[in-house]
DNA sequence: AGCCTTTGACCAGCG
DNA sequence: TCGCTGGTCAAAGGC
């Protein structure tokens, strides 16, 4: 596809959509947790061309575990790369959705 | 057969 | 109020 590969996370998504994003020149990809329920969201960003530049920007947290275990380095990856981009997420919407 | 991605349409916010 | 931009929907096609 046209979309570069998704660094496995231990999460399920769903692809909902993707756009060329004009500010940042850059391709989005927008994906929702497949747990209906749960409100976490994730998007891919990379330059079109350049694929290996691809980053990953969470939004919101899961209330549930995850699905398939990781191993111990790559829950560490993960947590790195979320605390990575949490200025990002705080920046971009609501965190919390009290209802 | 059924899931997932692709893709243009649709929509809301804003200048 | 109109057009641009970014976020989401959902039909259609692929695997």
């Amino acid at each position: 596809g046209r979309s570069p590969m998704m660094p496995e996370d231990g999460y399920e998504w769903k692809k909902y959509g993707q756009k060329f994003i004009q500010n940042i020149r850059k391709n989005r990809s927008y994906f929702k947790c497949r747990n209906r329920r749960c409100k976490a969201k994730k998007r891919l960003e990379w330059l079109p061309s350049d694929p290996s530049s691809i980053r990953v920007i969470y939004q919101g947290a899961h209330d549930h575990p995850s699905p398939r275990p990781q191993s111990n380095l790559e829950q560490e990856a993960s947590a790195r790369r979320a605390n990575r981009y949490n200025l990002a997420n705080q920046v971009l919407g609501s965190p919390s959705d009290p209802s």
